[in-house]
DNA sequence: AAACAGGCCTAAA
DNA sequence: TTTAGGCCTGTT
């Protein structure tokens, strides 16, 4: 792929493996929205920018610098996704799955807003996990101005760690409060060390998520592929529960995909989705 | 109006 | 080890 520097943006000339719909759509992410003409906004690791496609090229707000030091690295760039998918198309249906959703990338997403995210995203439909999501950020967030408009950041863990359960009652996220600030509290005062954790492995690092009060199996998964970037995390969610019951035997193990269980969940995922079970 | 939504926890077999 | 019921809230 090819970077192009250009006044406040970068373009990607020939992007591989790069379809911002999917990307953002796919449900791994809950802060980028695109608005009438398709132009995706959102915030990550603290910065604003805007995403969007013309012509055969995929822009990036900012810099070529900030593009080198923050979006090459979230947008996951260094991997070669056409060759994962042709590893992990172990049989037909997952070949058909990779083929449709052929553009995904897995977002290298801040380890914390992972954490906290898939927390909320529990028995929640995605629609209200944004809602929960952004009114944690308008609350807690840092102020930025992007286009002339506000945006917030992600609160980061000492901040919610300080709050009270009465405090995040205008997120109107429910029973999942305590969880929120309990996963804080302890990524706050070190007693789960996201950092350390991403440099473990996969059953190191689904222990000490499980061991945290609403943390389970499912979003310990994702927070494992979306925040920790251990790529043979392989949550299994409902439509998942679903796609594995119609193609794949009783017994089936993720270990198959190797390294590319995580990104195999989101292609099957992404697929049985949209409608194709 | 009752059921359900991208789970998790606890209690009970 | 597996299963049922409850849980906040919003939507259908």
């Amino acid at each position: 792929m090819q970077y192009i520097e250009h006044d406040g943006f970068v373009e990607i000339a020939d992007p591989v493996d790069f379809d911002p719909i999917k990307i953002f759509e796919c449900g791994q992410c809950f802060r980028w929205n695109a608005d009438e003409n398709g132009v995706y906004r959102g915030v990550a690791h603290g910065i604003a920018a805007k995403v969007w496609t013309e012509g055969s090229s995929v822009f990036i707000s900012g810099s070529m610098e900030q593009f080198k030091n923050v979006w090459h690295d979230y947008f996951d760039m260094d991997r070669d996704y056409a060759k994962a998918r042709e590893e992990l198309s172990v049989d037909e249906y997952t070949r058909a799955a990779a083929e449709y959703g052929a553009g995904i990338r897995i977002l290298r997403q801040d380890k914390w807003e992972a954490l906290c995210s898939f927390i909320i995203s529990q028995c929640n439909n995605i629609p209200r996990i944004k809602k929960i999501v952004e009114t944690l950020c308008q609350y807690f967030g840092k102020e930025l101005e992007f286009e002339g408009n506000k945006v917030y950041t992600f609160p980061d863990a000492r901040k919610v760690a300080s709050l009270t359960v009465d405090d995040l009652a205008p997120l109107r996220c429910g029973y999942r409060a305590p969880y929120i600030i309990g996963a804080a509290k302890a990524v706050a005062d070190g007693t789960l060390d996201l950092e350390a954790l991403s440099k473990s492995d996969f059953a190191t690092a689904l222990k000490a998520l499980k061991a945290m009060n609403g943390i389970g199996d499912k979003v310990a998964n994702c927070v494992i592929l979306f925040g920790l970037c251990i790529p043979d995390a392989f949550p299994i969610d409902v439509w998942m529960k679903k796609a594995l019951a119609a193609h794949y035997p009783k017994d089936f193990d993720p270990k198959v995909f190797g390294e590319n269980a995580g990104l195999a969940q989101q292609y099957i995922f992404y697929y049985a989705r949209s409608g194709n079970v």
